[in-house]
DNA sequence: ATGGCTTATTGTATAAGA
């Protein structure tokens, strides 16, 4: 089983480089973050056509996420528990065997700012969620864009980054208990070297110089990461024709 | 110190992203 997560920046924007890595990489689950459309405007018409199945909660004209899936995703809840109107920034479904949490983590700039002491306070906020709905043992995957960057490996320049959004020490503080709630970095059970990053800023030729962060995770719980074959996050897109600023981040689950 | 790009919006500059 393929899981993989992607900040696609505007899913109307994307469609043409979601699709055609939708049949080039053959998922089987796709969480999408910034879809930036309310659910009637997702285009699931398209994604159907290639055998997915969509569940959207999505907003207007920022936020959204959505889950893609080759089995029809079931029990989908959205948002946190009793917050329906809140922001759209988590959507939650079974598909097959895994319970899949689709999450995208406020960015939280400017520093210092209602906004960021809003991230801290949202990271919190997911962590009393798995602790109110799921437990470890399960098959259990929480993926998306987390707008924090774990370990100075993942990002290019840690000393200088640490006094900005994506890497201070209180949003790496924040998503600590996250983890420890009993969840693995199925990354970097594959890849234990820096230099691997998943968003680049579009400005000042981020890209080409590889001046990134690693802020996209595929975390799993014990029993999922036991099975988890190989990790990996897909480059390619992010050099393509009109591209989102993240790229896609890829686990292979023996399911 | 700022902006550098990109997106959506009852738009034509602004807000937000990260």
């Amino acid at each position: 089983m393929r899981i993989a997560t992607w900040n696609v920046n505007s899913i109307a924007a994307r469609l043409p480089a979601v699709t055609a890595w939708l049949l080039e990489q053959q998922p089987d689950v796709l969480c999408l973050q910034e879809i930036k459309c309310v659910a009637e405007r997702f285009p699931a018409a398209a994604f159907a056509e290639l055998g997915y199945h969509a569940a959207v909660f999505g907003q207007p004209t920022y936020n959204g996420v959505a889950i893609l899936a080759r089995q029809p995703p079931v029990e989908v809840e959205r948002g946190f528990p009793g917050q329906p109107d809140g922001p759209a920034r988590l959507i939650a479904a079974a598909v097959g065997p895994v319970r899949v949490v689709d999450v995208y983590v406020p960015n939280g700039a400017p520093l210092g700012s209602d906004r960021y002491s809003g991230k801290l306070a949202w990271l919190a906020q997911l962590r009393a969620y798995l602790d109110a709905r799921h437990t470890p043992d399960e098959l259990l995957v929480l993926c998306g864009d987390f707008n924090v960057a774990p370990e100075p490996r993942d990002v290019y320049d840690p000393a200088a980054l640490a006094a900005q959004v994506l890497f201070t020490p209180p949003e790496r503080a924040a998503l600590a208990p996250v983890a420890a709630w009993g969840l693995v970095d199925t990354f970097r059970l594959h890849e234990s070297e820096p230099g691997h990053y998943s968003w680049w800023d579009y400005r000042q030729a981020a890209f080409r110089r590889n001046l990134g962060l690693r802020i996209d995770h595929v975390w799993a719980t014990p029993p999922l990461a036991a099975a988890c074959t190989g990790a990996w996050i897909d480059r390619a897109p992010r050099g393509g024709e009109r591209p989102s600023d993240h790229a896609p981040v890829v686990a292979d689950f023996a399911l």
